[in-house]
DNA sequence: GCGTTTTATAAAAACAAATTATAAATTTTG
DNA sequence: CAAAATTTATAATTTGTTTTTATAAAACGC
């Protein structure tokens, strides 16, 4: 029953008839127009008795054995058009979406991976996606995490082993564990042994992060446990900055591979910085954020199982070696 | 045999999905929405499946037993709003349509009726229409009934006894014979009798048309036809301004009951000039014109009905008596 | 005038949408 | 904590709409 139709007397337009409607003004003939629209004539004949009915006047005059439009037809045409090229519209928006080629994703991220290797990821990830916007901020790891819980952004990705870090129930955690790797200048002597250690390290000049880090601290107990002296001759906030220090010799490191994986990155074919396995192991937990009890749009799920691919493949290969047998993604 | 759909490939978004799936936005729930358009709970289930399946994705994430839009679905949800809103446009545009209060009215008439008449009946007919548009234009007889035979104007209005007057065929024609009227000072002696004649008006000064009009022929052919003398002082292109030679005292005229009705409606209560009838009778011939061929809009033919009611109306009374005993509309 | 075209109508078939009834899961409430 | 009340989903049935086939009537071109 259609209670609603009674109750409010309502005209109730439906596509069917407008679009039978729109094909017959353009045609000017309802035969023509059952062609055009893959329906047979008496189809297109009874939509526009329909129709009339529905409006309460007629929209042709028949004379002739032909349909000919009253000028109160023209308001409806023009509407019609409106209202069938909106639907079109929504029909492309919708393929879009669907298709995975329009839509939004918002990341924010710790400073590290932001600066190289997430911009290339993304670079990658747009490739034949013209319509799709990706807005990526970088914030310091609390922060990170803080933003994706109060959903405002649909993924984070930052360290989570500093001191005081607290998972908030809000958010989903894919946590990685990465193997941190030596940096020296190229031409380094150390640069000979696949594997670097404290011992190899006593008493030269050092980049670290600030102390409270936990690579900070971890790399302190591991100079200590080998008995070295550990000389932080350099503090920065993030491990970017230290290939500065690293590039000109003028000190070694401890960072995690998706720094040197942006630094790589950046630094193109003839890269002034090499890394080498660390002894003992001194691990960054970190972790790839996503908003709990909200699902992500399908294009930003797409654009995580790329994420977290790519973050896999790099873990792996650095805790398996160190730069040397890395090759760069084609 | 949705023939279209296979061919095309397309996403068919049907009116009713696009409302039950807003109004589950809307609402939150699927039983609320149904309550809200009146129908049941299942109806609106089996329409959202049914949209989801035709767009290829879900549009809600079921978890405990309620429906969580993905984020795709606010795409769709903006779009959906659209739609609907049109449809609402359009259907309150097709009321209005319908029930005479919207739509244009094009009128293109000779002076004498355009000066008070039309516009007063204009402005009667839109009473109470706000979004109805009136154009009324004033051209020459001839010009009249070709605009009107080009599709241009849904109605003329003028005189067709001029010499070499030709009725297109592409123009209906509604012809009037309105008997003309002598027009004198309110103060004169003649207004004492009911009638006036030729042979009354002999030798005194006397405003006619241009000569070829056939209201001038006439009024010669009748002084002729009772041996008085007319005394053609003022000449002029249309009635109206002979008035002001008649107000003023310095002639006599012979005009159409259309003119004297507009004379009436412009000098109000206190009229400085009367009329009476006129022997020889004299006539003018006119017609209301519409375009051959083409339906008049609804609007239009409550307009054509309105003005013809009027003209009618003018004719018969004028034709009975002067304008004694005529009583000006309420 | 005859064959071709047009639109309209009726009856039948196909399809879509609604309802009722019911199940399963979850939340509310006493 | 269990009973009651809500929630959504599914199945079966009914109802209603849309489409098709078949056909008729009217107009057009030659």
């Amino acid at each position: 029953m259609s209670a609603g139709r009674l109750r409010y007397l309502e005209i109730e337009l439906n596509l069917k008839q407008l679009s039978a409607f729109r094909e017959v003004m353009l045609t000017g003939s309802v035969s023509e127009a059952a062609r055009n629209l893959y329906r047979t004539q008496p189809a297109i004949s009874s939509l526009i008795a329909g129709l009339e009915k529905d409006i309460g006047f007629k929209l042709f005059a028949r004379r002739g054995g032909r349909l000919h439009p009253v000028p109160e037809a023209h308001y409806l045409f023009e509407e019609a058009g409106e209202i069938i090229g909106r639907l079109d519209v929504a029909e492309r928006t919708i393929k879009g979406v669907r298709d995975l080629d329009r839509g939004t994703i918002r990341i924010v991220s710790m400073a590290g991976p932001s600066v190289f290797m997430l911009p290339d990821l993304i670079s990658r990830f747009v490739e034949g996606r013209e319509q799709v916007q990706v807005s990526l901020i970088t914030r310091s790891s609390i922060q990170v995490q803080q933003l994706v819980s109060v959903q405002q952004y649909d993924m984070g990705l930052a360290d989570l082993g500093f001191v005081g870090a607290t998972r908030s129930p809000l958010v989903d955690h894919e946590v990685m564990r990465f193997e941190c790797l030596c940096a020296m200048p190229a031409g380094d002597p150390l640069a000979d042994q696949e594997c670097v250690t404290a011992a190899d390290l006593d008493g030269k000049p050092m980049a670290t992060l600030y102390p409270d880090h936990p690579t900070s601290t971890d790399t302190k107990a591991a100079f200590a446990e080998m008995g070295a002296r550990l000389n932080g001759r350099f503090e920065t906030v993030y491990f970017i900055p230290m290939f500065t220090y690293v590039e000109r010799g003028l000190a070694y490191a401890v960072v995690d591979p998706l720094s040197a994986e942006s630094y790589k990155l950046f630094s193109g074919s003839e890269p002034r910085v090499v890394f080498r396995r660390f002894r003992p192991a001194i691990h960054l937990v970190a972790s790839i954020m996503t908003p709990a009890h909200r699902p992500l749009s399908n294009l930003a799920q797409s654009f995580h199982a790329l994420l977290r691919d790519e973050v896999h493949r790099i873990e792996e290969a650095y805790s398996a070696a160190g730069d040397a047998t890395i090759t760069t993604p084609a």
